[in-house]
DNA sequence: GTCTATAATTAGATAGAC
DNA sequence: GTCTATCTAATTATAGAC
């Protein structure tokens, strides 16, 4: 085997995971964990199921491939758009917002799967929160206490109410659109809605 | 078959309905409507099977009766600590948003249940919302819009804002224990939530 | 590395005993 | 009205051909 051929079957290897991958986060966002099947990922991936299996040695293995790739999507999203130098710092800090909520209107998965496992105290949960979310609830619990103005018994109800109030609208589209007859998914309805909440948590 | 008994099998069979339902809700709101069996919530219900699809014709008619369920419960909250008489419009609006608040912490299921049927645009999701969420929101935009003092256009934004952030928190409890330490459960934490929220809408 | 075939479970819905 | 037994279909995971 040349170095060559070597070469293009790891491509291609990654090629197929990062398909399945990409599928396997439509349908765990769309369907829960649960309601979602390894056939109907395989199908979305335009691969079969058994594929699944010898990539990811199981349904809760490729769980994680998905979840992990949505967190490195939200990294570098928010590295890309990290204003640096900004003078004011409620300004800077309503940018950060703003970023946050545009991410959950091009991802609405990340909120989807949140909510999705935050509910029941399985091993998944714990997995999820460990791995992804303790770092970053961290680094933005070391930034506004450094700030000083917010009460850091304060801080997880206003995580929350960040997260649900940025979030909600883009992962529940569909029922938007059908109740309000707003679509959250146009540039404008992003816009109108980041400035919205960045207002409402720094006026 | 004489009066009583009658009366006595009526009640019965309300009786187990209602076991029925209660475990749906539970389990609805838990794993998903696909995620949950009907061979789980007989077992929640202390029965059989067999008798979900006596009393309700199918799974999907059985999540309707939950969903009826839910939303007869957040009726009569709303009813019972409605403020009549409040004087300053503002702190009314305030009061509303805190009782909303309170019944999310009672019943996180309705988050639950929202954010499940809400992302994709099914059938059970466009009962919901034409059955449930629409009269609800339009009663919202009616009082808002007579005090006048929202532009309408933002009506959707502050409305999943408002779900967002005063519901987020309590549906995902186990997930905000083990990330925050807080417990959103307690009743300190609630009254905590329901007071920055209300604030946060209406400054 | 990819695919088909299949084993072992589990799902919702039905039939029939009591 | 309640329950057990069962049918059909779908699920995850595995085995083995190519």
């Amino acid at each position: 085997m040349t170095a060559a051929s070597t070469t293009t079957r790891d491509q291609q290897r990654e090629e197929t995971r990062e398909r399945i991958v990409a599928a396997a986060l439509e349908a765990f966002a769309e369907k829960g964990f649960r309601g979602a099947s390894t056939r109907d990922i395989a199908r979305r991936a335009g691969t079969n199921q058994g594929l699944i299996t010898y990539h990811f040695r199981s349904k809760d293995e490729l769980w994680r491939a998905a979840i992990d790739r949505v967190f490195a999507t939200l990294g570098t999203h928010l590295l890309d758009t990290a204003t640096a130098g900004q003078e004011d710092p409620r300004e800077a800090l309503r940018e950060g917002i703003r970023q946050y909520v545009r991410f959950n209107a091009a991802h609405p998965e990340l909120f989807r799967l949140m909510v999705d496992e935050g509910k029941s105290s399985d091993e998944r949960m714990t997995w999820l929160i460990d791995t992804h979310m303790r770092p970053r609830f961290e680094a933005i619990e070391r930034r506004l206490e450094a700030d000083g103005r917010i009460d850091p018994a304060l801080l997880p109800h206003a995580f929350y109410a960040m997260v649900g109030a940025g979030s909600l609208i883009f992962a529940v589209a569909p029922e938007c659109r059908r109740l309000t007859g707003l679509d959250p998914e146009t540039r404008s309805a992003i816009e109108t809605h980041a400035e919205f909440v960045a207002r409402l948590l720094v006026p």
